[in-house]
DNA sequence: GAATAATGTAATGTATATCTTACATTATTC
DNA sequence: GAATAATGTAAGATATACATTACATTATTC
Protein backbone atom coordinates (compact mmCIF):
# COMPACT_ATOMS: atom_id res chain seq x y z
CA UNK A 1 0.00 0.00 0.00
CA UNK A 2 1.44 3.24 -1.07
CA UNK A 3 0.72 6.89 -0.71
CA UNK A 4 1.20 10.65 -1.96
CA UNK A 5 0.44 12.23 0.97
CA UNK A 6 4.27 13.91 1.54
CA UNK A 7 4.01 15.14 -1.99
CA UNK A 8 0.60 16.80 -1.60
CA UNK A 9 1.37 18.06 1.91
CA UNK A 10 4.51 20.10 -0.09
CA UNK A 11 2.97 21.04 -2.84
CA UNK A 12 0.34 23.04 -0.46
CA UNK A 13 2.97 24.03 1.56
CA UNK A 14 2.29 22.34 5.21
CA UNK A 15 4.80 20.86 7.32
CA UNK A 16 3.66 17.78 8.98
CA UNK A 17 2.64 19.74 11.91
CA UNK A 18 0.47 22.00 10.26
CA UNK A 19 -1.39 19.04 8.11
CA UNK A 20 -1.97 16.81 11.77
CA UNK A 21 -3.64 19.95 13.29
CA UNK A 22 -6.31 20.41 10.23
CA UNK A 23 -7.07 17.21 10.13
CA UNK A 24 -6.98 16.65 13.98
CA UNK A 25 -4.20 13.87 14.55
CA UNK A 26 -0.73 14.48 15.52
CA UNK A 27 2.32 15.01 13.85
CA UNK A 28 3.67 11.19 14.21
CA UNK A 29 0.43 9.85 12.91
CA UNK A 30 1.23 11.78 9.50
CA UNK A 31 4.81 10.95 10.11
CA UNK A 32 4.27 7.17 9.90
CA UNK A 33 1.76 7.36 7.10
CA UNK A 34 3.55 9.41 4.93
CA UNK A 35 6.39 6.79 5.62
CA UNK A 36 3.70 3.85 4.79
CA UNK A 37 4.48 2.72 8.04
CA UNK A 38 0.50 3.04 9.46
CA UNK A 39 -2.77 1.31 7.80
CA UNK A 40 -4.63 4.69 7.86
CA UNK A 41 -8.83 4.65 8.61
CA UNK A 42 -10.47 5.80 6.08
CA UNK A 43 -11.87 8.76 7.55
CA UNK A 44 -8.25 10.41 8.10
CA UNK A 45 -7.45 9.16 4.92
CA UNK A 46 -10.41 11.55 3.36
CA UNK A 47 -9.62 14.43 6.10
CA UNK A 48 -5.69 14.72 4.34
CA UNK A 49 -7.49 14.65 0.51
CA UNK A 50 -9.60 17.65 1.86
CA UNK A 51 -6.65 19.24 3.36
CA UNK A 52 -4.16 18.93 0.26
CA UNK A 53 -6.79 19.17 -2.03
CA UNK A 54 -6.53 15.98 -3.61
CA UNK A 55 -8.91 12.99 -4.19
CA UNK A 56 -8.88 9.98 -2.38
CA UNK A 57 -7.81 8.14 -5.61
CA UNK A 58 -4.95 10.90 -6.26
CA UNK A 59 -3.45 9.54 -2.96
CA UNK A 60 -3.87 5.95 -2.20
CA UNK A 61 -3.35 2.88 -3.76
CA UNK A 62 -2.78 -0.44 -3.18
CA UNK A 63 1.09 -1.54 -4.65
CA UNK A 64 0.34 -5.58 -5.76
CA UNK A 65 4.01 -5.94 -6.41
CA UNK A 66 5.34 -5.64 -2.78
CA UNK B 1 -19.24 9.69 5.85
CA UNK B 2 -21.10 7.26 3.55
CA UNK B 3 -20.50 4.56 1.19
CA UNK B 4 -21.80 2.99 -1.76
CA UNK B 5 -20.27 -0.33 -0.96
CA UNK B 6 -24.00 -1.81 -1.11
CA UNK B 7 -24.77 -1.26 -4.13
CA UNK B 8 -21.47 -2.22 -5.79
CA UNK B 9 -21.50 -5.48 -3.94
CA UNK B 10 -25.22 -6.22 -5.36
CA UNK B 11 -24.00 -5.21 -8.93
CA UNK B 12 -21.17 -7.74 -9.32
CA UNK B 13 -23.79 -10.57 -7.13
CA UNK B 14 -21.92 -11.12 -4.29
CA UNK B 15 -23.38 -11.39 -1.05
CA UNK B 16 -22.00 -10.07 2.13
CA UNK B 17 -20.44 -13.45 3.13
CA UNK B 18 -19.45 -14.17 -0.56
CA UNK B 19 -17.19 -10.44 -0.30
CA UNK B 20 -16.43 -10.71 3.28
CA UNK B 21 -14.25 -13.50 2.01
CA UNK B 22 -12.63 -12.50 -1.21
CA UNK B 23 -11.08 -9.37 1.12
CA UNK B 24 -10.32 -11.51 4.17
CA UNK B 25 -12.67 -9.83 6.43
CA UNK B 26 -15.78 -11.40 8.25
CA UNK B 27 -19.00 -11.23 7.04
CA UNK B 28 -20.05 -9.06 9.99
CA UNK B 29 -17.25 -6.28 9.00
CA UNK B 30 -19.02 -6.09 5.93
CA UNK B 31 -22.49 -5.47 7.31
CA UNK B 32 -21.27 -2.68 9.64
CA UNK B 33 -19.50 -0.95 6.92
CA UNK B 34 -22.44 -1.27 4.73
CA UNK B 35 -24.49 0.50 7.41
CA UNK B 36 -21.55 3.05 8.34
CA UNK B 37 -21.14 1.88 11.94
CA UNK B 38 -17.03 1.42 10.85
CA UNK B 39 -14.74 3.45 9.92
CA UNK B 40 -12.87 0.65 8.27
CA UNK B 41 -8.75 1.17 7.19
CA UNK B 42 -7.69 2.16 3.87
CA UNK B 43 -6.30 -1.27 3.02
CA UNK B 44 -10.07 -3.11 3.56
CA UNK B 45 -11.32 0.17 1.57
CA UNK B 46 -8.88 -0.66 -1.43
CA UNK B 47 -9.55 -4.64 -0.65
CA UNK B 48 -13.39 -3.93 -1.57
CA UNK B 49 -12.67 -1.79 -4.67
CA UNK B 50 -10.75 -4.21 -5.91
CA UNK B 51 -13.47 -6.75 -5.17
CA UNK B 52 -15.98 -5.12 -6.34
CA UNK B 53 -14.76 -2.95 -9.16
CA UNK B 54 -15.06 0.55 -8.01
CA UNK B 55 -12.72 3.25 -7.06
CA UNK B 56 -12.16 4.61 -3.80
CA UNK B 57 -13.74 8.12 -5.18
CA UNK B 58 -16.84 5.89 -6.54
CA UNK B 59 -17.01 4.05 -2.98
CA UNK B 60 -16.08 6.45 -0.27
CA UNK B 61 -16.95 10.08 0.25
CA UNK B 62 -17.38 12.02 2.95
CA UNK B 63 -21.31 13.72 4.15
CA UNK B 64 -20.45 17.12 5.66
CA UNK B 65 -23.83 17.89 5.96
CA UNK B 66 -24.42 14.95 8.78
C1' DG C 1 28.34 27.37 11.77
C1' DA C 2 25.09 28.24 15.31
C1' DA C 3 20.27 28.52 16.16
C1' DT C 4 15.95 26.97 14.95
C1' DA C 5 12.52 24.40 12.44
C1' DA C 6 11.14 20.10 10.56
C1' DT C 7 11.19 15.35 10.66
C1' DG C 8 12.16 10.42 12.44
C1' DT C 9 11.25 7.37 15.84
C1' DA C 10 10.79 4.85 20.46
C1' DA C 11 7.93 3.53 24.83
C1' DT C 12 3.78 3.28 26.94
C1' DG C 13 -1.27 3.96 27.16
C1' DT C 14 -6.02 4.13 25.11
C1' DA C 15 -9.70 3.66 21.82
C1' DT C 16 -11.66 1.09 18.38
C1' DA C 17 -11.59 -1.91 14.15
C1' DT C 18 -12.03 -6.53 13.57
C1' DC C 19 -12.68 -11.51 15.12
C1' DT C 20 -15.32 -15.24 17.21
C1' DT C 21 -19.46 -17.18 18.50
C1' DA C 22 -24.11 -16.99 18.56
C1' DC C 23 -28.85 -15.99 17.70
C1' DA C 24 -32.68 -13.22 15.66
C1' DT C 25 -34.90 -11.24 11.69
C1' DT C 26 -35.79 -10.66 6.89
C1' DA C 27 -35.66 -12.24 2.04
C1' DT C 28 -35.73 -15.99 -1.25
C1' DT C 29 -36.85 -20.46 -3.09
C1' DC C 30 -39.43 -24.76 -3.61
C1' DG D 1 -45.96 -21.48 3.90
C1' DA D 2 -42.05 -24.15 5.10
C1' DA D 3 -37.22 -24.45 4.35
C1' DT D 4 -33.21 -22.10 3.45
C1' DA D 5 -30.28 -18.20 2.45
C1' DA D 6 -29.02 -13.61 3.52
C1' DT D 7 -28.61 -10.08 6.70
C1' DG D 8 -28.64 -7.60 11.40
C1' DT D 9 -26.68 -7.41 15.65
C1' DA D 10 -24.87 -8.44 20.48
C1' DA D 11 -20.97 -9.92 23.93
C1' DG D 12 -16.44 -10.69 24.83
C1' DA D 13 -11.50 -11.05 23.07
C1' DT D 14 -7.56 -9.30 20.35
C1' DA D 15 -4.83 -6.44 17.31
C1' DT D 16 -3.58 -2.05 15.98
C1' DA D 17 -4.45 2.93 14.84
C1' DC D 18 -3.57 6.83 17.24
C1' DA D 19 -2.21 9.74 21.49
C1' DT D 20 1.31 11.31 24.68
C1' DT D 21 5.84 12.32 25.93
C1' DA D 22 10.35 12.56 24.79
C1' DC D 23 14.62 12.75 22.38
C1' DA D 24 17.60 12.31 18.17
C1' DT D 25 18.60 13.58 13.50
C1' DT D 26 18.23 16.31 9.45
C1' DA D 27 17.08 20.60 6.99
C1' DT D 28 16.69 25.57 6.98
C1' DT D 29 17.73 30.26 8.26
C1' DC D 30 20.49 34.08 10.03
Amino acid sequence: MKNNVKVARVQVDLTQAQLAEQVGVTRQTISLIEKGKYNPSLKLCLEICYAVQKTLDELFWIDREE
